[in-house]
DNA sequence: CCAAACGGTTGTATGGTTGAACCATGTTCG
DNA sequence: CGAACATGGTTCAACCATACAACCGTTTGG
């Protein structure tokens, strides 16, 4: 019934997402010099604060032993710093450090400066709107849908 | 002036490629065995029809290097065939086989059932508008955005 | 108290992407 | 015409990203 909608919708995300350059993991067009994955997390951990390893792993939904990896990698930039919580010895907690939170903050501009560009190649008119359509794709994604496609429904990227 | 509505745009993005599971690059969560990339070419290939190698790469915007290489797997499993065209004895001819046509619909039909689901968590009323706004931002991604952000404008990923 | 569950780490394998060096073929122009 | 240059591809080395499995230390529950 939707199949045509559904049709055009992949191939637009598909060509979006090719277009707009969200591959190479580790160049950086505008100059900065964090691989993407690092950025994600820097990002989750600056808007969100505190973490445990468990929850960012969650939040960037990959595996934990990813995650372990990358946590180390943003200690080795010393933009995280690894911890205890008192209550259980098993967790490890995560916080950024003062450089992480620039960081995380120029990359945050960084990434405004782009997407304003982005929109300055749409109409004024159609901006809330496209904001909007993309906030409904989001719900849309991390709802229902986010479990079953988890658990092996249907797609392949 | 609109960087309200950049800062909501960025993180809707970024939120929707983790909860859509845009990375593992490897696994698909359809059971497909189809890399994410190699999915890119042959569904362009089958979009579009015989293509030189360097159309190829302004198409799925990659390099070279790693188009040839992305070629090689695909033959490898008997989907491409490469050939050679009569003009100019440097190009590539790229050309789905019977088993890439196969392959490359078979995975349209998991892509649009994946995408059905998807539109199916957002009300009907407002999908055209949905794939409408994602219209607007594949063209604005795909204008001087793109070219300006290639040669270093602004944004990390 | 011991077994099962939980949180993390490390090892191994696969996949993706680039850039540089190189080769073969075309093209341009003195 | 022939030398320089441009173009399309390939190969190689380096790096990043991810998963799964095996393992260790801690916690929890019978």
């Amino acid at each position: 019934m939707f199949e045509e909608e559904a049709l055009a919708l992949q191939s637009q995300i598909g060509a979006f997402v090719r277009a707009f350059g969200l591959h190479q993991p580790d160049r950086t067009p505008c100059g900065e010099v964090v691989p993407v994955s690092e950025a994600h997390a820097i990002a989750e951990l600056a808007s969100h604060g505190a973490l445990t390893q468990t929850e960012l792993m969650a939040r960037l939904r990959l595996e934990k032993s990813t995650v372990s990896r990358l946590v180390g990698q943003l200690m080795g930039r010393g933009w995280v710093q690894r911890g205890k919580r008192p209550g259980d010895a098993r967790l490890v907690w995560l916080e950024l450090s003062d450089d992480g939170r620039a960081a995380a903050a120029q990359l945050a501009a960084a990434r405004a400066a782009r997407f304003a560009a982005l929109l300055d190649n749409i109409p004024a008119q159609q901006r809330p709107a496209v904001i909007d359509a993309l906030s409904l794709l989001v719900q849309a994604a991390t709802g229902p849908v986010a479990v079953s496609a988890a658990s092996g429904a249907a797609g392949h990227e």
